[in-house]
DNA sequence: ATTATAAGTGAGATTCATTATCATTTGCAA
DNA sequence: TTGCAAATGATAATGAATCTCACTTATAAT
């Protein structure tokens, strides 16, 4: 990865904030000192960052909004390779999620969302079949 | 809520599937029964199904992405009015997240998103003003 | 230092999921 | 059965994110 003034101006001010910004939010603070900085800029910037594991992007897996008829909270696996989201069932999490449940009225929380990425299930058997 | 054809439909064909539908997959299944839905009106529904509680819209808080120059895994909160994200910071609430993050490798997952959804301490506050 | 070239940038066009609009239809209560 | 609010279908509008492309810059080789 090239350096750049923007590039390192982008990573500094994200690091200097806390509060999770949004890739326009950042343009508009930025854009103050550096006036005719890009928008693409910006998103090329934290898509790369991002890949590189030097930043993290919060929705990850959330290109489109999915939808689930069971209202209960459970944890769900967003797999990392097709972007699908499934259930998941292990009995140590499920010990640890109503853990978390318990805790919900001390943290003034509605809900909570559990989601682990990685491979699901299904892309682990075709990576097999390639190989 | 008034009873429709589609309505109800919709949130059959949602509650049939386990595989967490985009609204768009979900247009397509219906479709082939139901030659003239239309994708507004699966739009719709989802969003008043996951306001009346009666279905979940994971990514809840995505209308935009968000970036965290914290690359460590950590609980964040997502507040439901201003859709704000933020850190959390709670003694028992690490403690449950060490033990999740123990149980990765046997999940097969690289990362785990902790989310939390509730009114942030800024909302909370305005809120009071306003009584 | 000069040059080559691969990577980065800015501006604007494009894409595409989601929402809004509006005329028409439907469900339901009086 | 009638009135009316709510729902629908078709399509336009919106807006975040990405793509394109001409131009610029960083870095490594000569």
């Amino acid at each position: 990865m090239k350096r750049s003034i923007q590039r390192e101006a982008i990573l500094d001010e994200l690091r200097s904030m806390t509060s999770h910004p949004t890739a326009e939010e950042l343009y508009n603070r930025l854009r103050i000192n550096m006036p005719n900085l890009s928008i693409a800029t910006v998103y090329r910037n934290l898509e790369q960052f991002s890949r590189a594991g030097l930043v993290l992007k919060l929705d990850c897996g959330g290109e489109l909004k999915r939808f689930d008829g069971n209202i209960n909270i459970h944890p769900h696996l967003r797999c990392s390779t097709c972007g699908a989201v499934s259930d998941m069932e292990n009995h140590k999490l499920d010990k640890l999620q109503n853990e978390l449940i318990k805790l919900l009225p001390e943290l003034e929380c509605r809900r909570l969302n559990l989601e682990f990425c990685g491979v699901c299930p299904d892309c682990q058997i075709n990576n097999q079949k390639e190989m």
